[in-house]
DNA sequence: CGATGTGAAGACTTTCACAGCA
DNA sequence: TGCTGTGAAAGTCTTCACATCG
């Protein structure tokens, strides 16, 4: 229990499947489930059992050889790992349809990342009220960003404002955004972006259709080339 | 303009950058630009400029040497390989809070992805218009999707119902799906899903924002780790 | 000359396979 | 005995560097 480790750096992706395992392995603990081995979480996940094993290694050895690993005990490992061992405030900017709905959503306060404030430049959005949180003018933004110590912030404007905002946040002090526009945001070294596009998603998606239809149409000349899904 | 090509299989990484770049190159084509360099590209997108050559030349060889890429040209072409040259209908499954914005959200039908439906298993939400388009009962699923040869899906449930509405899916003859639910999705071989998960989403940006307050309280016996951000 | 297209090198990720420990 | 933890192999992705061509 002692938080005296922060070891080598994780991979990238073992800390995109950190929190696929920690919501499994927290369903199946509420479950009343105390004990799982590699092999059952890779069920779970989807994923080859030695990928499980490898990443789990990164963060320690927490396992137990010839039993598993214990439910509850990885559970608060990973959670520490991710930084969930305290809340950390959001600022969302933008009110508009998208801005209301993860206002409204409450996923945010359960999980742990209350709602410091949510933004818009729009007046006419100004002081309306979205999941319980009143909307402020953008102006407002440092001094609660800076008040309230947040660090994360999400934009959700329309495209052609999410360049502003996020340079908003940026200069206020945010240095995680999650971005829901449809652009490739710019952002100075050590800051985070993460990138959540629908029409980036369903073009994916649309590729792998569209790949179907050839194959079926009968573009025969390749020979095992179906497309896997990702998961099974 | 032949449709005769569908060579190679795309590296999934690839496939996953494409969007990015129709998205940015439809951006500048409409500002009057009609040609780019690779280097061009990759400043947009924030990325290496030989990535975006090696991931050009998947799709094809359409740059000039000395010259760089038409844009025009090459939104064609990427258009084609990502299947937009027609429409493909979605369905939603789920008209709670997500789904409502989701079909209100104007989103899917702009970029070529007509709503031919929005599902509930509950009876006090069917009837009801979300998007102008009227909440169905989940059993109307399989007559929809056979009747508007839907082939992508999107959950929008709740985490506890969404393995359900994927087999739903999956049994009227939906081959992709695109789910927000916090859940790994059990699905056959030959079906792609793709999860957008924001708890996931904020437990990595809180994975980052950890580390950098560990380093900063010092935890020195790492040299160079500062996180870096995906864009620049 | 200047920018593409691409082999080859390098980095990262996944998977294997097995030593080692409970 | 059974399952973890991990070197090493295999596979994938990124980047370099340059031959090639408009």
């Amino acid at each position: 229990m002692s938080p005296q480790h922060r070891r080598r750096r994780i991979p990238d992706a073992t800390v995109a499947r950190l929190p696929v395992y920690l919501q499994l392995l927290t369903e199946r603990m509420d479950a009343g489930v105390t004990n799982l081995s590699s092999e059952d979480i890779a069920a779970l996940a989807a994923v080859n059992a030695a990928k499980v094993r490898k990443d789990l290694s990164y963060i320690g050895t927490y396992g137990t050889r010839g039993v598993g690993y214990d439910v509850e005990y990885l559970v608060y490992q990973i959670s520490r790992e991710l930084g969930l061992d305290h809340e950390w405030s959001v600022v969302i900017v933008g009110a508009g349809n998208l801005g209301q709905a993860l206002g409204g959503y409450g996923g945010f306060n359960e999980r742990g990342y209350p709602v410091a404030g949510i933004f818009d430049i729009d007046d006419s959005k100004v002081d309306t009220v979205v999941g319980g949180v009143c909307v402020q003018h953008l102006d407002d933004l440092p001094r609660v960003v800076a008040q309230r110590q947040v660090s994360i912030g999400v934009v959700a404007t329309p495209a052609a404002a999410a360049q502003d905002a996020a340079d908003r946040l940026v200069r206020a002090g945010v240095t995680s955004i999650l971005n829901f526009a449809s652009v490739v945001l710019s952002v100075p070294h050590g800051v985070t972006v993460r990138t959540v596009d629908l029409g980036v998603e369903l073009q994916i998606l649309s590729y792998h259709e569209q790949r179907r239809v050839a194959a079926a149409t009968g573009f025969r000349s390749m020979s095992e080339d179906a497309p896997r899904g990702r998961s099974a």
